[in-house]
Order: C-alpha cells, then structure tokens, then sequence
DNA sequence: AGCTTTCAAACATGAGTAATGTTCGTTACG
DNA sequence: CGTAACGAACATTACTCATGTTTGAAAGCT
C-alpha cells in the first residue's frame, strides 16, 4: 500500500493535537483521528507522549486539558511554536555580545536558541537551564561553560533555589540575556513562577549589561511574580508583532529596543 | 551487491583501533584497515573521531598513541571497557542505599552506571559529572534531581573549581559514592586531577557515609593526587580481580570491603 | 454476567538517516 | 618530481523511527 505525506509532521501534529484540546477543554481518540488524518493508534501514542510532558491530561477515550487557568504552556510546546521569530531574536542578541565576554544566560526557549549561536563564540557562558547546559556541554567548541548550582524545575529544566542564587552571587557577568514571560513599561519584567524570577533578578544584579528576549506576545502582558522595573532592562530584543505604544513607553523609559 | 554483517559494529571498530594503537604505540591506516575487515577510508574516518575524542593522535599514515606516561585513558575508551563489572558494582552500591537518602555521586564511569540505578529510587542525588546530570534530568522519575556549580573537565565532564567546592560546602549528604582512580591501604585514596582531588575531598567532607567504587585494577594503584587516607572510605565495592593483600590491608584499617 | 469500546503489545511497512565503500582530484613528504 | 596519503563527493547499504494493522486483553456500561 502507497502512504503519500501528508504534509503534517510529528511536532505539527502534537501542536494541532495539544490546541485542540486546550481549545476545547477536551476531545476523542476518534476526533483527533479524524482530524489529523492520522490512525486512532497513532493518536494514542501521541496523547501519552503529550501526557508524559505535562501537555495534557489522559482519560479513557481521549484527552484533557490541564491548563484550567492562564498559566504558563508547557516547555514541549512552546519550544516549537514561533521559531523563525526566536531564531532572529537570538541571533540579534548574540550580534550584540562581543567575543571574550562573559554572559549569564536565562532559561526559556528563546535563550535556548542563543546557546545554540553562543556555542560557536569564544564566550564564558553559564546557562541558568539543564537544556543549555545540555546544549553547550557536547561538542568541543569555542564556547566555556560554566554551570550553576540548582535544582531544576519542571520539564524547561530552569535551575532555581539557594544554590543557583549563590552562583549567580558569586560571579560576575558582562551581560545577563533574560527572557520574558512579561514585559509592560507600569509593571516592569515579570515571571510566572516565583523561583524564577528570583533567579532572574539574581542574574540582573550580577551583570553590567541586561539584554531581555521578548517575542511580541509577552509585550503589554504582565505575568505574576515581580522581578524588577523596565528601566533595568538596557536593551529589548523583540519581533514585529510587539505593540507599538508599548515600545515607546518603554523606549521612554531608557530603554534601546530593537526589532527583527 | 550483498555485503554481509561482519559482527563488528562501529563502537566494537573504535575500542579495537584504540586498543592496537595503545598497545603497540602506533598503527598505520593499512594495518588497521586489513585487521578490522573495513577500508581505508572508513579508518581514516575512526582515527579522526577518535583523535578528536584525544583517545589518539593523527598522523601522516596512521595514528600514535599519546598515553606514553600512565595517565588516565580517556573518557570515551572506559565507557565501553567492563562494563559488567562496573554495573555489578554500581548495583552493589546502590543496594545499601536506602529510600529518601540524599546522595553525592562523583564522576566516572562506574558512577555514572550508579546514576543510571539510582534513577529509579526515591533519592535526592547530586552528581558531580555533566554526564550523570543529564542521565538524571530527563525522565520525571523518583529521583531528585541538585546540580552542582562548576566547570566541566574534558569529556568526562566532571565538576570543578571553587563552584563545585561551594555548593558541596552549602549541603550535607548521607552517602557519598566516590569513583576511584587508585586507592591502596598505605597511599590511601588519589585522583588523576588536582582539582578533581579537591572536590572528592569536599564530597567526602559532607558526607557521613562514604562509599568508594573502584574495580580490581584500581587496587593497589596510586595516582598523583592525593585525596586522603584509605581509612576515610566506610566501604568499598570492588570486583574479584582485586588483590588479595590489599583488600586485607583496607580491611585491618576498618574499611568494610564488598567483592561482587 | 454480557456487551461494547478502548487500550496496548506485536508485527509489518515505509521513509528518512547514518554508516560505509568507491572514485578521483589534491596535498604532503621524500 | 614521483609516490603515498588524504579528503571531498557520490552511491549504496544498513539501520532507526514513525506509522499502520492486527489481535487479544482490560475497562466501563447496562
């Protein structure tokens, strides 16, 4: 039998999978089935995967949904979601740290993509996620890494607590690449997780330079845990889609920003 | 055209390509070429893996060995050398580990099959190589998961420097498990590295147990650095090609000695 | 209990990927 | 200047991974 492509590939399908669900609270084997194209065993693989990662929830007959609230979307999925555009974000901040410098480098999938472009530079870096670590530790490239301490959270692996906060404090560093989950000129840079922003505002203290990374989505949102005013933030990397007023309020606010 | 499995997979062509090097100094390509059933080209490609891995040096016609004094074989090499034995070892260790534990795990091979174990257990570890670590990130197993800070070393990417020694100085364990490099009754224990030295001293300082791997060939060896004396290990796990004298003399200092 | 749906293990298939071999032009060494 | 070694490009093979199908077991419903 011929299995002509059907143009969707694993990750898209996980992501149509995983929206549809967060859409619509729930769905079925069969719907999914139905409207992937693909078989019901194949749908079933899928939800355990997505299960495995915390997308999801598993129940007889289907799938639901976990993100009752407006929290923060899993790492798996974010991490395939508008890549093109973190892409450029990285590959404009990276244009900005000049060799033999030293970086702090936030965790987040945009940061992830600045590993990706850091390891070919004769840079100090020390990654504040296990997935950069990762990343950085393999091949024998230009790049030192430094680790900090920590205990990882979650599936991102972002390292947070005492240790990685006595890290941070025991060094310091040319510049600090932070991601966002909120930028706004009012609140300032903001995080979902406590821990994190914590950290966050560890690693600002400890640089001389702050570069955040905010695609145009966190511009205007404000997350719940507080990490420090906009003004701390020197320069903002963010895409078209970033509002406007926002971008002047920051940019009054003493802030360069730059859009890719 | 047929070509028939010749029973030597790519991990089985490299450790013999080491192996004919080390022993005899050097090889040329052809040599290498008629003893491993492959061809030239494909030699040619090993030796630069493996040059790249510093298992060997490259040279014009074939490769040289770079072990000429007795230091340690790389990383990638003892990965594949005894396994068995190091797995039944790491078994043992992991055998008087108790739930909830909390664990510090040095570097190295026999180690890192320990991580492998402990994965499984509800035990909070802490692992002194890169390679443990992400061995220990990825699956959302019962395993606590504490990263240390520091700088990896070579391939093995073992911890150190002064981040490594302050997070072992912030935390007290129950159990250190310390791979050795030499450990005999009269120059106690002795790591290859300085600095790797220094953290297994650290290690073993915060703990209240100490457990030392080391298979039968590092019995009776002595390398350059000095951790401490023999009579710090509560107990060691070694294997039955261990010598007889020296497990009797560790033994008359009070350490508990277990073959497996 | 009996029926239906859902699930998961086992095997088959097909596509994409990594490994290997061959050829040929280039480079290094004597 | 000649010979051996090298490495890039291509062809082929082996392997791995994702998917589909089948079949028997398990879970839920009446």
């Amino acid at each position: 039998m011929v299995v002509f492509n059907r143009g969707m590939s694993n990750a898209d399908r996980h992501g149509l999978i995983a929206k549809t669900v967060r859409d619509s609270g729930r769905a079925t084997v069969q719907e999914l089935a139905e409207l992937t194209g693909a078989s019901e065993m194949t749908i079933r693989r899928d939800l355990d995967t997505l299960a495995a990662q915390g997308v999801l929830e598993r129940v007889r007959g289907g799938a639901r949904t976990l993100l009752l609230r407006g929290e923060e979307p899993p790492f798996a999925l974010r991490a395939h979601e508008a890549v093109a555009a973190k892409q450029r974000i990285a590959a404009a901040i990276c244009a900005l740290i000049a060799d033999g410098e030293t970086v702090v480098l936030d965790s987040g999938t945009t940061c992830l993509e600045a590993a990706r472009l850091l390891r070919e530079r004769p840079v100090t870096v020390m990654p504040l996620s296990l997935q950069a670590i990762h990343l950085l530790a393999e091949p024998p490239g230009p790049a030192t890494l430094v680790v900090p301490g920590g205990r990882p959270r979650a599936a991102e692996g972002a390292l947070t607590g005492p240790l990685t906060l006595a890290s941070l404090a025991a060094l310091r560093f040319d510049t600090a690449i932070i991601g966002c989950c909120g930028l706004t000129a009012a609140d300032g840079l903001t995080a979902y997780d406590l821990d994190d922003a914590a950290v966050k505002k560890a690693a600002i203290t400890s640089a001389r330079r702050v570069i955040a990374a905010a695609d145009g989505s966190k511009l205007g949102h404000t997350a719940h845990a507080h990490v420090g005013p906009a003004t701390l933030v020197h320069t903002l990397v963010t895409d078209p889609t970033a509002p406007t007023d926002e971008i002047t309020a920051l940019e009054a606010g003493g802030t360069v920003v730059r859009t890719v």
